[in-house]
DNA sequence: ATGCACCCCGTACCGCACTACGGTGTCAAG
DNA sequence: CTTGACACCGTAGTGCGGTACGGGGTGCAT
């Protein structure tokens, strides 16, 4: 009944040493070490594991999760924190899709504006990102380090 | 005329360590460093500077940044390949917003079908996330490590 | 000439989430 | 009893994008 940690670890498709970086991060609960060392797991274990696999599939962070997993062995705190974290969670998403969004549509406007023929000097793209074709900098060969003298020392 | 890379540091608001940075990576070019070795700047830089800011701000990585200078530097490049950059980032953003979006989808289910009151034991979130209540596991207190023996070595 | 802001450098460190390494011990099958 | 798979440990390395530190040297104004 016991798992070993590579068996934990094939069931729930994850690598043995992160099985043990969790541990050391706290994510999962010591587990018992009889005679030799070896971790031995209840089969329990693998629904915790699974429980970190998608709460970081939806978003959430290791940290994140830890304290999720904390609020659950505190019985005390009732369901509402959970749903308050996974609120805050989806608005923490939503942000993102909308900085997302805004990228995309600046990506877009440019493509848009873009023949895509003729020399990088004449493309809107480089133009509207601030680079007006090359700078003199950009051909400056190196002035300093390689070249030539021991300046600093 | 020249600038200083706290000037430029200062004009793009950005630290001087990063533009340090920047320029270990290769994303900005040596500039000059008459007499003394201080770095001379010209004041095209501060184009590059936002060009990689603006970049970074639509979502492009240092590296991708790094592909697209150099788009720019051989001339020989038409502005066709900077457009296909600009195409290949649009998609993957979409990709990105889509997986956000399923995301938000599955947790806004689970707090939909959230009372938000009574025990975490209940909570219809966590028990999609997989764990039916407390787990033993995560009761076992540390069978190994502090407690007791010197097992291994 | 003195002070002080500024700049130089290499190196190390941050957080994140793993992943790898290498030397050793244990278990189960043959 | 040997062999091979598996497990143990601590430490270090990865990639990303910086940020910090400390012990110096410069430039300019007073």
């Amino acid at each position: 009944m016991a798992l070993t940690i590579g068996q934990v670890a094939k069931q729930c498709g994850i690598g043995i040493e992160t099985l043990r970086f969790y541990e050391r991060e706290g994510l999962i609960a010591q587990p018992s070490r009889p005679d030799s060392g070896f971790r031995t797991y209840p089969p329990e274990s693998i629904r915790r594991v699974r429980f970190i696999q998608r709460s970081k599939a939806l978003g959430f962070s290791l940290k994140e999760i830890k304290e999720l997993l904390s609020l659950r062995v505190d019985s005390v705190t009732s369901c509402g924190e959970v749903k308050k974290r996974a609120e805050e969670k989806i608005s923490d998403i939503e942000k993102r899709i909308h900085a997302l969004r805004e990228m995309k549509d600046a990506l877009a406007k440019l493509t848009a504006a873009c023949r895509g023929k003729g020399p990088t000097g004449e493309c809107p793209i480089l133009e509207a990102l601030g680079e007006p074709g090359r700078t003199p900098a950009s051909e400056a060969p190196e002035t300093g380090r390689k070249g030539g003298g021991k300046r600093w020392q």
